[in-house]
DNA sequence: ACTTAAGCGAGACGGTACGTCCAGTCTTCGT
DNA sequence: ACGAAGACTGGACGTACCGTCTCGCTTAAGT
């Protein structure tokens, strides 16, 4: 993957390797054709290396000497579009988490992100390399959910014996999940995000 | 779609078509030979019609007569697996919610049944016919669930306002989703559903 | 093959075969799509035996009931179109013969029979067998050939040592033979038929 | 037609083309396959490109990138066992027409060649463009039967007003016709060649 | 300025699988 | 027991991509 081999390159940075650099142009014109490619093609995963060559006006070889698959590739074009993590304003923890749960999924932003992550998910099944890599983009905004949880707590606003881990994934669980047979194809983000967030801090049971 | 072409058959029983009618063994053997590459072949989406219709001793042009593509397959493969919907006790709220989530998802039961629903849940979100689809396979365990929160509100255990469609999503979302930078891949299902009810039921806000 | 079936049931005619006799109407829709097939389909051997049974209205399995091979039907199909032997007037050697050339070969009559002959002489090298039954199709008129040529010996007007076996080939191979690369696509069948026998008759070498 | 391709790339012989250049080994192992296959498997037409591609140890799309159907491969096949046109001594008009029909016709030669050379002609009727690359193969051994023929009318050994062209056919058309029916299943080339040049030269008029 | 080494776009390579089409056989009806 | 219909296994068709491998050509760093 080309992070790994950048990170590489950082361990020794005074060795220089001999001979013609990378192209920063091809690099980013490889990603804007994967990002072009999902956004046109909503049916995703006819996506080929070969359409991603010639939309990019670029060698296939060009792109395996970068990313060693079509996985590794779809990751890096999704981490590039990592949204900056929202600023909370603080000042309530329902509103803090309705506004984390609002920025994660797929249909989190821009359009474009939607594809890519929905392409993904169902990518990373596969390999337990992939799920690494795809934890380092969604992890962030999970460890906000927990700090925000944890603040909650602390401020005695949470019960002192939650659970933060089930309650970070009950969740964060139907925001990344797939839209089938619930709600989510109904209501828009931020309503399901209120919802979610207010029937797990407030709970079922009658008391 | 196979099933359809039966649903559509039956409209008029007396009607038969001419010609050599369709042979159920072909048709047994093609989706238990669907079910045995899953199997084997833990790492899905290398299914191969042509290995298919190989292991199952059939024609290709066999396979494409009774299903269009590769997704529908995979579909009626995974719905022969359907599990009845567990028998609840009925005692408690929570311990019915615990049966069925426990039943839920790629990791319910036989480890066969795991590969076949991992798959399908990563092709299912391209076309809203298979959805359709797929909706038909889960549906019931999340009307089972419906039933027992109405039954909760109704015998007063749970909130008499509770957001039953958004309750459901919070319960299940944890349980079908990909167990991806989860708890899933530590915990059993089990332990799992105990936490997610357990934390739904009992909520998260101090009181 | 069908001919052969007569015969065979020839020998004994008062037995009848038990069960539903053939349907005459069948068979005949069969030639016919057959000879319309070629007809349309300029490019030959593109003729299939599914199109042939779509076009007669008929199973498969009927035709095969008849004819045991794809040439054996073209054959036969064939054979039905046989010309009746033209009528010499018998006056002269040459005009008999050019009569009879003109009659020989694909381009003999209707446009029909092009195709045929044309399909035909294509697929009989294979097998000896198909041989033989070409050979009926064609032998009459050969050996109508045969006869003027020993006529005209008889009356004087051939050289007594005519080698009539190497005539007979030397004057039809030229009707007969594709029309690749020579005379045949630019001069009409009975100008060819002229030239070739007069040729043939007052041989090249100078005298 | 791949030899098209090799004669518009030598009209502008300082462009080359980019990437990687095709490979002469492969295109060497097509033709080869090819002709092996012919050779072991008398029965033509059962030659699959599928066949083709396994023996030569090639890809398919090899193959179709090079020729565009079954047939202009088998073509080029053929033309590369394009025999040397016989040396003539140039003594005798009749021996020169020997020597030269003997060195037609599908089985001028090395086993080999009689059946691509059979396959051939069956294939050529179809399509005027391949009569054409045919036409190739064979006018040379043509054209140097009308050298012979109008030497020897120049020379005065044949008749003056000789029609070459007819000449030409009735000498070849046995030679290259289909052996049905006719002399050349008993006789050998050799002997078949001179009956027939004997009995065209001579021709069968009585004078 | 001159090597040297790796980059580049292009495209051919051996393969696998696709979905379609036909061959020739088999199985079910209804006549 | 036939005929018509059509499903059956098998296998070739021609296409699309896979990931790799040349090509001839830049492009820089290090002589």
């Amino acid at each position: 993957m080309n992070s790994m081999t950048q990170s590489t390159a950082a361990v020794d940075p005074d060795k220089r390797t001999p001979g013609r650099p990378r192209s920063a142009r091809a690099e980013q014109a490889i990603i804007d054709a994967v990002l072009d490619l999902i956004n046109e093609n909503v049916a995703i995963e006819a996506l080929s290396m070969e359409a991603v060559a010639a939309k990019a006006g670029v060698g296939k070889a060009t792109i395996y000497r970068r990313w060693s698959s079509k996985e590794e590739l779809i990751v890096d074009a999704a981490a590039s579009l990592k949204l900056p993590v929202p600023d909370l304003v603080g000042e309530s923890v329902r509103d803090d988490l309705v506004t984390l749960l609002t920025s994660m999924g797929p249909s989190a932003s821009a359009q474009r992100r939607e594809g890519v992550f929905s392409c993904l998910s169902s990518q990373v099944q596969r390999s337990p390399e992939l799920q690494v890599w795809y934890m380092k983009v969604i992890e962030p905004r999970r460890e906000r959910v927990r700090e925000v949880l944890r603040r909650g707590v602390a401020e005695g606003v949470l019960r002192a014996d939650l659970d933060v881990e089930v309650t970070l994934t009950v969740l964060s669980a139907p925001m990344t999940g797939r839209p089938i047979g619930g709600l989510q194809t109904q209501i828009d983000r931020v309503e399901l995000a209120e919802r979610v967030v207010d029937a797990v801090l407030d709970g079922a049971r009658e008391r």
